[in-house]
DNA sequence: AAAATTACTTACTTGTAAGTAAGTAAGCAA
DNA sequence: TTGCTTACTTACTTACAAGTAAGTAATTTT
């Protein structure tokens, strides 16, 4: 039964994008899955243990994807990186990230390490993905590849967020641009 | 003593920039002030009251700051909310809508239209820069002045919540770049 | 001078979040 | 078949957040 723990997780990834860290609580993970609340202390025995384990657990299918997409010309990749991003919009979700980074000051440490972690693999494999792709002539950008990155995955990130305040067609509209210069030939 | 109620909303303001909204606690104004928390209650009867007044006075310094800017050429104008954001990022603050989006959901119809004004004043001056600084040359950039707003806006958003996460160089090299890309003639 | 208003304090109530201690039923292991 | 582990439940505790009712001292209005 080891089902309880991932659906936990599951759960608890869901309610961090919607709800943020700090505003869901154990009742809203027990009560769906019919459990007790002590239940999922028998998983997670601290709510930062069950915050480190979502992290972790995205961190990781970043990374299973990403390396699925390896053999695939650079444009493609972030093609991939995009259409990520694409369906969370759909759901309704906003990235870890960007729903983590605003609430990391009330972190105990051990949280605060996972998601530098977790954005530190964002960036590097952005960064990588764009570097090779302007050598190859995929993309045509000015500047350092890693400053590019940031500003790819910034954009990504906050066009989630400002989809839930501005409306959904913020998303695509910033997304959409963003691809296009991108892939701008000058 | 107006002052009281002025001094709520400056630190309201603050505890919700480093700790997000749904993380602070009226405690956390009525310790430094030295005050009781009923003494919050009588000028914010209810949370969501002072979280649309602390909302409604960051729209209103927004406006009275772009209308002293007016007088400007366009580049000098957009340096100027360039230059609002640098403050943010020293004091290791984030600002208002990056903070506020992700908790979005949680908040009260109320409090969810006053952030969305907020958003939208901001969109609306930022896409009138673009594009009257655009007209007479100070900006080069491709598409609807609007979407790029928003590109812009999205940056500088996530520049200062990503620079929480991944250290604090992460927000100049984003702004950094940003900065150029718009100024850059083909 | 009396009445009302402002800006609070004192002292609560209610609700809920996080966490824990002790117990239990089912399965497996020696 | 006895004992140990797994995956829970029952029934708590502690802490604190949000909000309120009633009182008060100082000022302001009439």
């Amino acid at each position: 039964m080891q089902d309880t723990r991932e659906k936990i997780i599951a759960l608890a990834d869901q309610l961090i994008r919607t709800k943020g860290y700090n505003a869901f609580s154990y009742k809203d993970i027990s009560d769906p899955l019919e459990i007790k609340n002590a239940a999922i202390h028998y998983h997670f025995p601290t709510k930062t243990d069950l915050g480190v384990a979502v992290v972790d657990f995205e961190t990781e299918r970043f990374k299973e994807h990403t390396a699925k997409w390896s053999g695939m010309p650079e444009d493609k990749q972030l093609k991939q990186l995009f259409e990520t991003f694409n369906r969370k919009h759909k759901e309704g979700l906003v990235c870890l990230m960007g729903t983590l980074s605003p609430d990391y000051k009330t972190f105990p440490e051990s949280l605060q390490e996972k998601v530098t972690e977790m954005s530190a693999a964002f960036a590097n494999w952005t960064s990588q993905c764009l570097e090779n792709g302007r050598k190859k002539g995929f993309f045509a950008f000015d500047g350092d590849a890693y400053d590019r990155a940031l500003l790819v995955l910034s954009n990504l990130l906050a066009s989630l967020l400002m989809s839930r305040v501005m409306g959904p067609k913020t998303y695509g509209k910033i997304s959409g641009q963003l691809y296009k210069d991108l892939l701008k030939k000058n």
